[in-house]
DNA sequence: AAAGCTTTATTTGGATACCAATCGCATGGC
DNA sequence: GCCATGCGATTGGTATCCAAATAAAGCTTT
């Protein structure tokens, strides 16, 4: 019905370094922590090529990092790789955003409105919280259309997730998201391009800050 | 003496990927073009596993995609992936310029004012152009200090780059680029992010318009 | 006992061989 | 002329093997 045929051909290669990077977004893998072949292997019962595919990928993505002798390790992120992020994530989600108001048709702001409902009603706990927010914001990606934004946007989105990571708990979620994903939803219903923009700007602003200070304050506790 | 090491420790892999890169860019490889493991092996005198490795990282990066059969081709750079091209383009080499003015100094100016006096004074051919060009965005890219800028920029570079591989011939490097790289090194030196931004904002604009209209006219004639 | 050196064990990049699924292409039958 | 079958080419994946580099353990020496 609906034009997108997901595709799910999924490599093995492509299962394994998803996989992986959902470890790494649960936290199950944590920052600094050595990443062999051998360890992928055996958890996901690959030879060596799809698990050596799939470390190459998350290194060449920057969510991990060659630790001595070139080893792979889990990405420190500290405030730096942070700032980092939340630079390159408002230059492309702003984008992304952008993009989305003028290419929007009513089936892609049905889709949009449908994660909105679901997360005023259906979002009981900070698990849950993510996997909306990811799909939101996911959406605008690919009404985008915009494959360069797709790629580097989930990325960033996932690597953000990794800040939580190590500030988990201390993150209330509902507050503010909602209302502001209202914001962006009016915006690209509208087609207004410039307001989408602003309101997204105003999004990833308010969520870095807020990410941040909890990065200081647990540093420096 | 200088602190950067080059560290070109280049595993084989690595290699492979940068120099099919350059065949892209310098369009020894056409669009629509299969790129097949065999050839690379053969090209380069090397195993499937690397050769395997760089097609993998080229197919991820969008400089190949995938064609019938999940086959990798060269892809093909139409107006749409132009622009999408462009559009990217635009928000990152904002955000580095952006970044590179705050943090620059005066060892980067030094580097940079190199750069520009290299692309006034010698810079006879298109070849030269680009080489060169490719230098001095290179080098805000590092400045800015952000590893996704970094990672995102250049390979969006090369991208642009390969718009101009079917535009051979018909683009007039030296009328414009210069004083136009001489305005953001300008705001850069000044440390003015917004004008460094805004400049940056005109000189990919201009280009992108140049390179848009050429692909129009040649797809018309 | 601590520092330093040596030896061993892991780990990774790479090469090679092999297999199965898939797709293109060509040949052959209708 | 058109469709179907089949053969070859290509790729993802597995399994082994090897060399280089590094980490860890063990030994020596003072």
């Amino acid at each position: 019905m609906s034009q997108d045929a997901p595709k799910v051909d999924t490599s093995l290669s492509d299962g394994v370094y998803a996989r992986v990077r959902d470890l790494l977004r649960e936290g199950e893998l944590v920052p600094g922590q050595r990443v062999s072949e051998a360890d992928i292997c055996s958890r996901f019962n690959v030879s060596r090529t799809p698990a050596r595919e799939a470390i190459h990928r998350l290194l060449n993505e920057g969510f991990l990092t060659a630790g001595s002798g070139g080893r792979p390790v889990v990405a420190e992120i500290d405030i730096d790789r942070a700032e980092e992020i939340y630079d390159m994530r408002e230059a492309v989600e702003c984008l992304a955003a952008r993009l989305a108001a003028k290419r929007a048709r009513t089936n892609d702001l049905l889709d949009l409105r449908r994660i909105l409902d679901e997360q005023r009603d259906g979002c009981e706990n900070e698990v849950d919280f993510l996997e909306i927010n990811d799909r939101f914001h996911g959406c605008i990606y690919r009404i985008s259309g915009n494959r360069y934004v797709q790629r580097t946007a989930s990325i960033l989105l996932v690597s953000a997730g990794m800040i939580r990571g190590s500030t988990q708990g201390q993150y209330n979620y509902d507050s503010w998201s909602l209302s502001e994903h209202e914001a962006i939803y009016r915006a690209i219903e509208n087609g207004d391009s410039a307001a989408a923009e602003e309101a997204m700007r105003r999004h990833t602003r308010n969520g870095r800050f807020q990410r941040i200070a909890l990065i200081t304050n647990q540093k420096e506790r």
